[in-house]
DNA sequence: GATTGATCATGC
DNA sequence: GCATGATCAATC
């Protein structure tokens, strides 16, 4: 067991200590099996990372490291440096939402603060051969913050607005709005057109691709 | 090839 | 069902 970093300086050199190490080596090191796929074990990057570096493990609806405010996410990338595929947030709040702002809301929170963790993760490599990139601590830009809370804001008025239904993945233009839920049998309470209480498929936040890969690019210099 | 909607594991 | 961790895979 890993205890959690004292401070962010002691976060960030282990992160930097297990950069280029491919995900069998880490996984040793932590006496865990590397699965030959991810279809049944979709989080279990996400997972590795988090012991490694000592990240409180479990369901907490907060940070991985509350006492620094800092997310850790995992982001799978190409040879060039793109994103693979889009990057969850959170949850999103289908009623109760009247007077939910921007600076309250659980988006902004998660992303105030994210080590992010490249993993040279092409899907011609296998798990275990997939590389550790160089992690790196982001923190909004002003441009960014307003890109997010723009689309955050639109898309929360037409939940409010019991347009839930109406929201989809090309909403938003460097967030969007996917189901996120066991199956398409899920569902949870949210608000219909009339204003009345509707049962629908669980959503949560993802960010585009097009946004990570921008922060990609600005950090390794590529922009 | 990129994108959107669907899906998998786990612990309450 | 919700919240954690995401990727899969059918479709565009």
């Amino acid at each position: 067991m890993i205890l959690p970093p004292k401070n962010l300086s002691e976060l960030l050199a282990r992160a930097q200590q297990i950069a280029g190490l491919n995900l069998a080596q880490l996984a040793a090191q932590n006496e865990m099996k590397v699965p030959e796929s991810l279809v049944r074990h979709k989080g279990w990057i996400g997972n590795l990372l988090e012991l490694s570096l000592g990240a409180s493990a479990g369901s907490k609806p907060e940070q991985d490291f509350p006492e620094l405010g800092v997310e850790l996410k995992t982001i799978p990338i190409d040879r060039f440096g793109k994103p693979l595929e889009t990057t969850f947030v959170c949850v999103t709040p289908l009623v109760g939402i009247t007077g939910l702002t921007w600076q309250q809301s659980n988006v902004r929170n998660k992303l105030s603060n994210v080590l992010w963790v490249p993993i040279l993760a092409e899907k011609a490599l296998a798990i275990g051969e997939r590389v550790i990139g160089t992690p790196f601590l982001w923190h909004p830009s002003p441009n960014e913050e307003q890109q997010l809370q723009t689309d955050w804001e639109e898309i929360m008025e037409m939940i409010a607005l019991g347009q839930v239904e109406s929201v989809n993945a090309k909403t938003g233009q460097v967030i969007q709005l996917r189901p996120k839920g066991a199956n398409s049998k899920a569902l949870t309470d949210a608000i219909g057109q009339d204003g009345q209480p509707i049962k629908t498929l669980p959503r949560g936040f993802y960010l585009k691709i097009n946004f990570t890969h921008q922060i990609l690019k600005q950090q390794f210099g590529l922009a």
